[in-house]
RNA sequence: GGAGAGAUGGCAGAGUGGUCGAUUGCGGCAGUCUUGAAAACUGUUGACUGUUACAGGUCCGGGGGUUCGAAUCCCUCUCUCUCCGCCA
């Protein structure tokens, strides 16, 4: 969420930035500053008749403690009215505060500066491009058929559990699973991020303080009877963690990373991209988090980003690192890289990770703030990115390392599978 | 699930209707003393909102109520602890 006095700050640069992200509804900004304008009015006059109440009643106090019982009457019949007042005010206050909120929300984060120009996923531009391309013999599988010729997945016996999208992974398929999850956390952990298990469930409050609510509330399975939401991607619990603190500036930055299953309804997605793993309803990802300080977390973008590669670079993917134009951009994001893997059988570039500065726009709603070096409170910039999304992963893993005797183990992952190959 | 106790500032912990936004201790910050440090002593020290500034307003787990006035009384929810039950 965007504070009010970023706005008022610059009312044309805002329009503008908003812009960039493809927001059309740029009215909204006036709207809000015409409803904090209201905002500030009404409660000036609340203000003042609860102050005019306030020291009525000390006065009826010290009236009735010195004996004098007919002025208090006096005094109190006075404060009734006023009263009155100060609950219509009140209610106008609550009122507007809403309506203020409600718009407030509405509106996107403001693209960083760097953002690129751009308003489809064509016009993302790939800043840098590694690993080597497999050479596929032309009778090369999709995973779909890999998983299913060695008995790594099972589709259908999910589906019959659960539904369509709910992958049930078995014997060896189960086991590079949960290689990949390990040597993913403990590539994150010796790169100085503290591990994290969080709850799978939450709150609505958490689920607002990362902007999953109330723009995205279809895209999360939601238990009614609990009024809990299954998460979407372990950045909601994790990030909620800080959320109503104030950091002290010596903990920054806060570098934290979990491994969880992430529930998405995927509602409306069709067609090949659904095809196996490339999307699915559950799955696991390896999640990083830093919340940094402001002047640094443009820094600390790009060394997630390198991070990310890095690991990338260990399971010997092809890979390509695009910088996500305005218009590509999600809802809270400030800026956004994200990261492809070359699946050979399906000739097709499969998002892996995604690494975002959201600056102050989560720090703000989720109330996340730090003393600065002058002691003045402000918020702090939050920052997350996936190290990584295992399905496609495995997917490309499974597709690019196939033979004819079966499929190999990337060196790093050897230790943690147990062998070299699956045949 | 049953019974009971509790939730107060960074922490500990007072406060049971009016001068309490809150005693005190610890911690933090500043100073005195010291070559420096420790100790001791003195002062200072919550957040939000608002104003050019002052003032003012709000916050004692959340919400609601009683009252001229609530940290304090009532209702309700949440959470924590103790005991019992159930249970991986």
């Amino acid at each position: 969420m965007l504070q009010v006095s970023v706005l008022r700050n610059d009312i044309d640069f805002v329009k503008e930035r908003l812009a960039v992200k493809n927001f059309k509804q740029l009215e909204l900004v006036d709207n809000i500053i015409n409803l904090d304008d209201e905002r500030k009015k009404t409660q000036l006059t609340y203000d003042n008749t609860q102050a005019k109440i306030n020291t009525a009643s000390k006065d009826i106090g010290k009236l009735i403690a010195s004996g004098k019982k007919e002025e208090a009457e006096v005094l109190k019949l006075e404060v009734g009215s006023l009263k009155l007042d100060v609950g219509k005010y009140n209610e106008n206050l609550i009122e507007i505060e809403k309506k203020l909120n409600d718009s407030l929300v509405q509106l996107p984060n403001l693209p960083s500066q760097k953002v690129p120009l751009g308003k489809t996923p064509e016009e993302n531009i790939t800043v840098k491009e590694g690993g080597a391309m497999p050479q596929l013999p032309s009778n090369a599988l999709p995973h779909w058929d890999l998983i299913k010729q060695y008995n790594l997945v099972d589709f259908e016996i999910g589906a019959k559990i659960t539904g369509s999208g709910f992958p049930l992974y078995k014997g060896k398929g189960a086991k590079l699973q949960r290689a990949l999850a390990q040597h993913f956390l403990d590539f994150n952990i010796n790169a100085g991020y503290l591990e994290i298990i969080p709850p799978y469930m939450v709150n609505e409050a958490s689920a607002y303080g990362t902007g999953q609510l109330p723009d995205k509330e279809g895209q999360m399975y939601h238990a009614t009877a609990d009024n809990f939401y299954l998460i979407p991607t372990a950045e909601v619990p994790v990030t909620n963690i800080y959320r109503d603190t104030i950091v002290k500036k010596e903990e920054l930055p806060i570098k934290l990373t979990a491994y969880s299953p992430c529930f998405r309804r995927e509602a409306g997605s069709f067609g090949s991209d659904v095809r196996g793993l490339n999307r699915v309803h559950q799955f696991e990802k390896v999640e990083i988090i830093q919340i940094v300080d402001p002047e640094k977390s443009y820094d600390v973008l790009d060394e997630m980003v390198a991070h990310v590669e890095k690991l990338i670079q260990s399971l010997e993917l092809p890979y390509r690192i695009l910088a996500l134009c305005g218009g590509d951009m999600s809802f809270a994001s400030a800026m956004t890289y994200d990261f492809e893997v070359y699946s050979a059988a399906q000739e097709k570039w499969l998002e892996v990770s995604s690494v975002s500065n959201f600056e102050t726009f989560q720090t703000n709603r989720m109330k996340c703030r730090y003393k600065n070096a002058e002691g003045k409170m402000q918020f702090a910039h939050s920052l997350n990115g996936s190290s990584l999304a295992l399905p496609r992963i495995y997917a490309a893993l499974v597709e690019n390392n196939q033979t004819e005797n079966g499929i190999k183990i990337p060196k790093v992952l050897q230790p943690y599978f147990g062998s070299e190959e699956i045949n």
